[in-house]
RNA sequence: GGGGGUGUAGCUCAACCGGCUAGAGCGCUGCCCUGUCACGGCAGAGGUUGCGGGUUCGAGCCCCGUCACUCCCGCCA
């Protein structure tokens, strides 16, 4: 017989008069002496077992030997509690149970903190003892809710045609892109599968197989410094598809969005989703992934810039740079300690400097710079920024590049500053029109924004030979509240295309053969046009709960150095297990 | 690779200008308590101030180094 006939979160009014069993850990324990409560819980809920020694003695005996965490089972009479006594916090609130049997099924060690939401631990005592994490019911909520997400979109996609196919995780290493987890390989010395970064190339060729609608929700692995929001492993729900075009694409996720918000928090998303140009979002956002949820812009003032006797700004925009500014409203009340913070903000991400003017209650502006304007000037200002009483204005002129990569973060730096209310919980956009190439100053040659396999736009592909920097590409990001979601394109399906972007990019064909043959060779089989998108799970889930870090999404997730602290990886191996592999033990 | 923050009891934190026998709340242990649910009362245990070095009459506090966690830049097709 199972060991409970409920869980510690169902039982209610109506199941008065029951015997039931249950089990759980031992949450709270309240002995008044005669009496003890304690509070049983398990990831459905909490129910309070009373033990009464009148009524049962014997388990009333054991439960004086209860602790926190002990996993115990209970067999007992649900009863209604007794008026003024119910507790309408809990779901069960209105009933007890009064324990007849108690059986202490494990004992506990007193855990290392208290498993409560209420209780802060630092990040490093939870992820060692993170299985105890895992029991507090913020986490509990978190894996919950990222199961729903999965499991919306497994419906979803399936509705619509879609299968799942499972694509390698010991793979091939390809240079382009994130640095590779490698796997030496036992019977062939020097050689090495990788950990995917994504299925990119197996999704590709599962279309030119004719699996027309092909998803996975799969692990992706990158060697790379980790964030908040970055980890070297992360789950995506990957997305291919054939015959299709960037609105296949966009109308497919609209759908998919829809159902995820409305399943996970019953929001109805407005549809279809506003787009911004990659050209729009970082010139009137700073960003290629904007966070629509505040509205304020920067505010391109190089024109005015010209007509100024103030030497950076005139100089820069005649020079070709930029001058840009973000009102900062209400932000007069910055000191300038604050201005200054702001000031090595921005040279932190690699500004010259910070210019401001503050427009005061008495229609003056107050600047150090202020004397370098004319009256006209500060009235057109007033007008292009639309400066009212009390606001702060903030100018950055350089290039145009860093222009954007400044004020950016400065604009949400200041809407944190000014403690900003977001104008909605959910800002989701598409950026769409990304540029194909850009320039590496590092490897001196063109690299692809997205990927290899991006097809440029169809009317760029003239530009290819001539401005391929200007050419744009078939690829789209999802972005939500300011961070990139999730992001794919439609592919080149035809050799020559492909070719072309190969030499572009600098591998000639011996080099594409080493790497890519396998596609090239497939796609002289009937390649059909195809394109796709990944999602990124814990993202998506971290956005959706309003989390601050995709930690929080992960069961069992990595340290900010890729270490996992509760099983002490990455660690020593053996020195016979070195040696099958043909492997020496790198010096530090 | 670089910049910022943090590290003191099991947990979360405090300790003013370098004077401390290092405190508090929670938790824990024991006793008391029959309607609690952040139960209550009494008593108690618990510290290599991350680690190593230095300055000083004296260091949790200052200096140098190092480790861990964290936020950011670079990096992440």
């Amino acid at each position: 017989m199972s060991l409970r006939t409920h869980t510690c979160g169902e039982l209610r009014k109506n199941n008065v008069g029951e015997t039931i069993a249950l089990c759980g850990w031992v949450g709270s324990r309240r002995d008044h002496g005669g009496l003890v409560f304690i509070d049983l819980r398990d990831r459905y809920g909490v129910t309070q077992v009373v033990f009464n020694p009148k009524v049962h003695p014997q388990a009333y005996e054991v439960s004086k030997d209860l602790r926190p965490e002990f996993v115990i089972s209970i067999k007992g009479q649900v009863s209604e509690r007794p008026s003024g006594t119910t507790n309408s916090k809990l779901p069960t609130g209105e009933i007890e149970v009064s324990a007849e049997v108690l059986e202490i099924l494990n004992p506990s060690q007193t855990p290392p903190f208290e498993i409560q939401d209420e209780v802060e631990v630092s990040e490093d005592i939870r992820l060692k003892y993170r299985y105890l994490d895992l029991r507090r019911p913020f986490m509990q909520r978190n894996l919950l809710n990222r199961y729903r997400i999965s499991k919306i979109a497994r419906d979803y996609l399936d509705k619509q045609n879609f299968l799942e196919v499972e694509t390698p995780m010991l793979t091939k290493s390809t240079p382009e892109g994130a640095r590779d987890y490698l796997v030496p390989s036992r019977i062939f010395p020097g050689k090495f599968f990788a950990l995917p970064q994504s299925p990119q190339l197996f999704k590709q060729l599962l279309m030119v197989s004719g699996y027309d609608r092909y998803y996975q929700l799969t692990r992706c692995f990158r060697d790379e410094d980790l964030r908040a929001d970055r980890q070297p492993e992360h789950t995506q729900i990957d997305i291919e598809m054939s015959f299709i075009d960037e609105e296949d694409v966009f109308k497919l996720i609209e759908g998919l969005l829809s159902e995820v918000f409305k399943g996970v928090l019953n929001l109805e998303l407005k549809m279809p989703l506003p787009r911004l140009t990659y050209e729009e979002a970082t010139s009137r956002f700073g960003s290629d992934k904007p966070d629509l949820r505040y509205d304020f812009k920067l505010v391109d003032l190089t024109n005015w810039a010209k007509t100024v006797e103030f030497k950076i700004f005139r100089e820069t925009a005649e020079k070709g740079g930029k001058v840009k500014a973000i009102n900062a409203k209400k932000g007069a009340s910055f000191s300038l300690k604050d201005i200054e913070d702001l000031t090595e903000f921005v040279k932190s991400l690699g500004a010259k400097g910070l210019a401001w003017m503050k427009y005061e209650e008495s229609g003056e502006w107050k600047s150090p710079i202020v004397k370098f304007f004319l009256t006209t000037n500060l009235a057109e200002l007033k007008n292009q920024m639309k400066a009212e009483p009390e606001d702060l204005i903030l100018f950055v002129a350089d290039k145009k590049e860093v222009v954007h990569s400044t004020l950016g973060p400065l604009r949400l730096k200041v809407v944190e500053k000014l403690g900003i209310k977001p104008k909605t919980d959910f800002a989701l956009l598409w950026v769409v029109d990304f540029p194909l190439l850009e320039y590496s100053e590092e490897e001196k040659k063109f690299v692809a924004v997205h990927h290899p396999f991006t097809s440029p736009k169809k009317e760029d592909i003239a530009l290819l030979d001539k401005e391929p920097l200007k050419a744009r590409a078939k690829a789209y990001d999802l972005v939500i509240n300011g961070t990139e979601a999730g992001g794919g394109s439609i592919r080149i399906h035809s050799q020559d295309l492909q070719k072309r972007m190969f030499n572009l990019l600098g591998i000639n064909d011996q080099d594409a053969q080493v790497k890519f043959g396998f596609l090239l060779e497939a796609f002289k089989h009937g390649a059909p046009p195809h394109g796709g998108i990944a999602l990124g799970l814990d993202r998506l889930t971290m956005l959706l709960l309003g989390l601050k870090s995709i930690r929080d999404t992960i069961a069992f997730p990595k340290t900010q150095s890729s270490s996992c602290l509760m099983t002490e990886s990455p660690s020593e191996v053996s020195e016979r297990q070195l040696k099958e592999l043909h492997l020496n033990k790198g010096r530090e």
